[in-house]
DNA sequence: CCGCCTCATGTACACGTGTCCAGATACTGG
DNA sequence: CCAGTATCTGGACACGTGTACATGAGGCGG
């Protein structure tokens, strides 16, 4: 510990003024002689100070850091959004506290030693910590900004996607091929968003008074995807197979390929999330993606309010009816 | 802010007993009437009480917080390495915060930000930052854990991965089969990482008396991968195609099926990294893995010393002498 | 020239915790 | 029963910052 980062007090000294003259010279919208600010800063930058977050976080009841709630991160889907999700916080100069639940014994555990650093914000993007356990945890003024769990009128922000209209137009065009014959490969059937993205599917395929079936032995994985594809494949002759997500997508593609069938031709494989790899050559399945940047537009609004206004709670049911088809290899 | 958490003073109020009492009852080298001790903390659990890590740090100079910066998590490389790198801060009750450098024009800004949360380690996984300026920015007390770059016998906590074992078995192998014509697609030329792989493969090459062409005109993602082998194999015909990642070596497994070429038996191909994907059917390249929690093992090493003791920061040079093959598909 | 108002800065304190020091209580041995 | 000691607890303070309040200087109109 040899150096330790210098105080404002310290810094006060050397400028021959008082701390509160250099707490102020740091925040914008408190008046003070420009000369003096400009002096002060032009000191502190010369004698490399910077302010203690935590010290800051005490005084005001602001940390500007926020709780990122993942199952994991391992996956591309989850790694993409996070990458995106860190930018924008970043841009706004907030810190992101990133938890991951899965394989950990007590989650609960992770959210409690979170809420010790008084992050202003929660992120829930796992559905294997309940949003009412979140809510036991984190202090009640915290808005908690969750994507995996309908509200039903909790006094949450919710984040709903509804990608019908995509999932409409990509039914409308493979049963205009002349498919019929859906199957649906779902992850885990208490999922909720598995849910919604199964309703999505039937309600598009009622449109053609169709209808599907679901298999249920995923478990999002590729290696899940490709086995009970294969599985799949050798007791029933779909001409639409649909995945819970894109690694299953991919998974069901290989599957096809070894037995012998021809994507699209003779399969069409549709996965949801628009990860990148599903572009690549060699996978090149039709994805539905969640709108880039939906979970961060509407934390960044909650986020950028004036200062001392504490966010309004009561918006809930914020669906947005955006999806977009990330990638199409269906002719 | 409907209700405040409460704070050591007003539990200690609850139970009776001063503030300084509550602060020993979850101290656990601290010594206490064993039953005022659960009395206390049966009062906490009831009201919901946890301390203030803010408030601790500021008294006791420890934030259990880590920063992790990255260049980007969005890759399967780095997004995989993440994850473990968070379970393994998480099971020792240390909390990451997650820096994603790229595409931010003040790359600095991002970790004096996080200077300003004092932390208590830093990982740099990053080429996008150099190493003098992280240790510009962090108080000389912290440890800084690097990946990627050499520290040249400056004072910090280097790791360093060595699979020049592997890489040789793996040439072996390859000239084994006959094979001569060897081509590594670099990414940035710059980077020390990438440097250090091309040393192995023309250490392993040398033993054979053999040597290989350099291609320098990738960039790490699947795109520059696939591109670049598109036009590198329209103008020679090696049998070994080496990549500088995984990525771009599923890109150039695409590119050598698109131009007709079987992989392995007309073209072998060799990534780095050891991402789950490079081992799907789709793919099904050869990758050299660096060892599962390297990285995080060396942390944990720095982290784990008891309390009060300083991490010995004179630790450097600590080159792990392990590689693996995660996967491989020549026969 | 005096009083009032504005602006710039200094003083004091609060935020919530951990720890040092001192005081109090119980316990043991003679 | 008393002295000495071990054990437990309370009081006070420090950590570094932001802000309400007080103070002082200077400008301006009457």
């Amino acid at each position: 510990m040899r150096k330790k980062s210098l105080t404002s007090v310290e810094l006060a000294k050397l400028a021959g003024v008082s701390s509160a003259t250099v707490s102020r010279a740091f925040s914008p919208d408190s008046s003070m002689k420009p000369a003096t600010r400009a002096r002060i800063r032009a000191l502190a930058d010369e004698h490399g100070f910077r302010p203690n977050s935590m010290a800051r976080s005490l005084n005001n009841n602001q940390s500007r850091l926020v709780a990122l709630v993942y199952n994991t991160v391992a996956n591309p889907a989850e790694a993409e959004g996070l990458d995106e999700l860190i930018h924008l916080l970043q841009a706004r100069e907030r810190m992101p506290l990133v938890l991951c639940c899965a394989n950990h014994d007590d989650r609960n555990l992770l959210m409690r030693i979170a809420s010790t650093y008084q992050v202003d914000h929660v992120v829930l993007h796992s559905d294997a910590v309940s949003i009412d356990d979140a809510v036991g945890i984190f202090r009640t003024a915290i808005p908690i900004i969750a994507s995996s769990e309908p509200l039903d009128g909790r006094d949450l922000f919710e984040v709903r996607l509804d990608a019908a209209a995509a999932t409409q137009q990509i039914v409308d065009h493979l049963v205009r091929q002349g498919r019929s014959r859906f199957v649906y490969l779902s992850g885990r059937a208490s999922s909720h968003i598995d849910k919604r993205r199964q309703n999505w599917f039937s309600q598009a395929l009622h449109q053609h008074g169709l209808s599907f079936q679901v298999v249920e032995h995923g478990d999002y994985s590729y290696e899940s995807g490709f086995k009970e594809s294969v599985l799949l494949l050798r007791r029933m002759r779909p001409d639409v197979l649909v995945c819970a997500n894109d690694l299953m997508a991919i998974g069901g593609r290989d599957a096809a390929a070894l037995l012998g069938l021809r994507v699209p031709l003779d399969l069409a494989i549709v996965g949801h999330d628009g990860v990148a790899l599903a572009a690549w050559e060699s996978h090149s399945i039709t994805t539905i993606m969640a709108p880039p940047g939906v979970v961060s537009g509407a934390l960044a609004e909650q986020i950028e309010l004036p200062r001392g206004v504490r966010p309004d709670r009561r918006i809930i049911d914020c669906v947005v009816r955006w999806g977009s088809i990330a990638h199409m290899d269906i002719a």
